[in-house]
DNA sequence: CCCGCTCCTGACCATCCGGTCAAACCTTAA
DNA sequence: TTAAGGTTTGACCGGATGGTCAGGAGCGGG
């Protein structure tokens, strides 16, 4: 992910020993999970992982890495010459797509902050807070102009994110709650988020 | 705190363990803790620990089943017979105090959660499913009088989970993001969650 | 066909983990 | 004061865990 894999083989087992380890990191957190779990995930002995990944942490840092991109893109695409409501509104429908494309990668996100963020601090004090920092502006500005309605702008992309990720985070709960008769909760989810952000920011 | 403690020394020595055992099991997940750990921070030798607790699961059973009962509370107390608005936002605010009082219990549960509740199922899919079915009638009630604006009822409450946990999950992110400036979010988060509910349910 | 390099594995290691146990220590109440 | 019962601990156990290593298997180019 990060150095391009030279041959056929080490990109195909690469990314088996990663797919796995996101299985297996996403469920257990970084300290709950074991070499051993994710070898077998990837269908390896545990001495070749070690083959192709240093450690336990080089793999764990490797998919934190890789899912930051992902993970900023939709908010990086919130655009200030847009029209203020439907890019707010394009930022959460994205950011629900994440949530129910890429639950494990939420997940191990999820995981790494409750845990204190030990090995994405630097990059949330960094690219994030300076990402949030430069939207915030921008939703500020839209605010100034009267577009959309004053709210804290921060709060504002908080809540968006809480709102979002709780689909994929707390998934067993959601659908321990909606029970068996409503499947995927992703459609409804999608027109209460869009109701709720329409009445936030009508001005 | 299941059962009603002897004497004073286990009284005392089982508080120290269940209050270490929350700091290490909301911070690092069931299988991430380690008894050592939660020894070293109780003050006590591991061997003691098993002489109140049988086993590491039991201790982690014991936060848990403590939990839910604090967890529920606040929506329990949302009145049929009340003002709607007013109960609604009596319940975020109560659920938010949870967050800035209780961030570890919210961790705890969360970390359960993310691990797909394997020792909370039961509660889930009972108690809470029942609750939250019970109240999302009470809304469905107050929204066919209209007296609040007609939304998904069960992601409402999903809505104001997600908000309120979210400063307590993501409290590093949070106050990664708001940097030195804003030491206490949950003033901030507080008028914002009023504001958008409000503007959300109003008729 | 063979050589060199990549890929893979069984065996192994030190450490850590949850849990046990017998013995020692401490408190208390008669 | 003493004995009984509650409390604490060092030493230990079997199994898991992250990681190493020497060597073998497989592959590709000459």
């Amino acid at each position: 992910m990060i150095q391009p894999r030279r041959t056929r083989i080490q990109q195909k087992n690469s990314e088996a020993i990663l797919e796995a380890a996101l299985e297996v990191f996403s469920q257990h957190g970084f300290r709950g999970a074991t070499l051993d779990q994710i070898a077998e995930v990837a269908g390896l002995s545990k001495p070749n992982l070690l083959y192709y990944f240093p450690s336990k942490e080089a793999i764990h840092v490797t998919l934190l890495s890789g899912l930051m991109h992902t993970w900023l893109d939709p908010l990086h695409r919130m655009d200030p010459e847009g029209e203020p409501l439907r890019e707010i509104m394009a930022y959460v429908r994205r950011k629900l797509e994440l949530s129910r494309d890429f639950p494990r990668e939420s997940r191990l996100f999820a995981n790494e902050i409750l845990q204190g963020a030990p090995r994405m601090r630097e990059a949330i004090e960094g690219e994030l807070k300076a990402l949030v920092e430069e939207k915030a502006a921008v939703l500020r500005f839209w605010m100034d102009q009267g577009r959309i309605a004053r709210v804290h702008p921060v709060h504002l992309i908080f809540s968006i994110w809480a709102l979002t990720q709780h689909y994929a985070d707390f998934d067993v709960q959601v659908h321990a709650v909606l029970g068996e008769t409503e499947p995927d909760p992703y459609p409804e989810a999608g027109l209460y988020l869009e109701t709720l952000f329409a009445r936030l920011l009508a001005v």
